[in-house]
DNA sequence: TGCGTATTATGAACGAAGTTCACAGCACGA
DNA sequence: TCGTGCTGTGAACTTCGTTCATAATACGCA
């Protein structure tokens, strides 16, 4: 038969051209002034056939937001089985994540605002469950190299599990991005090198840990050389 | 005459009705549900009324993110103004973030909300820079503790200047409290206490720094201890 | 006090965009 | 070839945010 399973993929194929276009809008345009009536005429749809894909507006962008994090996580999981050791693992995290951002600009702005509560509660729950889920393989891969370093005993947990732990590194990643990112920000700050500075707070914080082997946070050189070492490994 | 000032002072005091209206509206039924009209109606004026206050929606939201900045700075800046130790004072900076955030459990939503994209290029540029304003004077406070740690020798600097060295911390606070604060995410992980999730990892950055007088990051009772002090001395 | 003018408040009307739905068109099976 | 059910269509609907012609008010002055 068959016809049935056709008509599925063509209706994938068209939830893709749908995507990838608002992708394309937004990159041109701005998410200010994305509207679906325009996304779905840029397709050759009727509006009408768009909302047979999504629920909403809001919907549309958690799915959006979605696709990039499903990637984002799966490079996570490549990071974190990376044949390193555990703290050069932890490091090479940030730098990964430093570099997808870099990669996919629109991405973390998208992330912010799929996020709010105005978006976030007004996507439909299976939307946002199919998000969060996205989330889980990436925290567990993540969660297993802390756990790897505990049992090695190359860093102190103190009293933190492993998931309290990496909430750390994850918090200083996520929280120097969105500051830097927020216009009125840099202009307030005099940052030569925001980048840089990234991965100096990152590196002090596992230090901080007592993560083994430790770094030594003013040789510049040997920072550079870890971040060059792990985008041409790891990201190239 | 004073005919001139007593309308001035009128006019301010419908601004801050306004303000606190729409303040108490996003507490009871949630910033998605906001209507200019039925804000307007609220005060008992009409939507013409509310408009020569506010140049749009958008500009009112910046309106109430900058009043509540207002006060978030100037307990930063009573903060930074502690008698107490460079390292004290840095760590209850964090304290005092954690405590406002507790405190106004609109508030970091409205602010995640105001630096969106599509919210902020929407304010007027006066909006946004009386906004930006307020962050100035905090942000020279913290640089200024750094700047003495740094002058007493209390921390390593490594390259980077006191300006990029506060923005760790600050990262760790913002970027910890909006993943935790993001749904989904807390289901993700199992957190047992959040809030001494946030103080350890900042405990941990300043010890990344060797800011001394170092802290021990096993000992819970000497962590309690000091966010009580701090509660305390400064908060109360 | 009364009048003319300027300023301000009003809320109905407007406009823009998200969403819906009655209907047309098409494909498939008998 | 015809009937049926499904799918795409886009005009109409709805919901706000925003504007603006008009009414109301306040103010200065004779």
């Amino acid at each position: 038969m068959g016809t049935r399973e056709r008509r599925q993929r063509e209706l994938e194929a068209r939830e893709q051209l749908f995507l990838e276009t608002a992708r394309r809008l937004i990159r041109e345009e701005g998410l200010l002034t994305l509207q679906m009536a325009r996304l779905a005429r840029a397709c050759d749809y009727a509006t009408g056939t768009l909302y047979q894909h999504f629920a909403s507006k809001e919907d549309l962008l958690v799915a959006l937001a979605t696709q990039r994090l499903r990637e984002h996580c799966e490079l996570f999981r490549r990071v974190a089985a990376w044949s390193a050791g555990t703290r050069e693992r932890m490091f090479a995290l940030t730098v990964a994540d430093e570099y997808f951002s870099r990669r996919h600009p629109t991405y973390s702005k998208l992330m912010q605002y799929v996020f709010t509560e105005v978006v976030w509660e007004t996507a439909t729950p299976e939307r946002r469950e199919r998000l969060t889920a996205e989330l889980a393989p990436a925290v567990a891969a993540i969660t297993g190299v802390v756990e790897e370093a505990i049992e090695r005993g190359e860093v102190d947990a103190g009293a933190l599990s492993a998931q309290e732990l990496m909430l750390g590194p994850w918090a200083v990643c996520h929280g120097m991005q969105s500051l830097l990112q927020t216009r009125g920000m840099l202009s307030q700050l005099a940052m030569a090198a925001p980048r840089r500075t990234i991965y100096v707070h990152a590196q002090v914080l596992l230090n901080g840990m007592n993560w083994r082997p430790l770094a030594d946070i003013g040789d510049e050189a040997a920072l550079n050389a870890a971040v060059e070492r792990i985008e041409r490994e790891l990201l190239a």
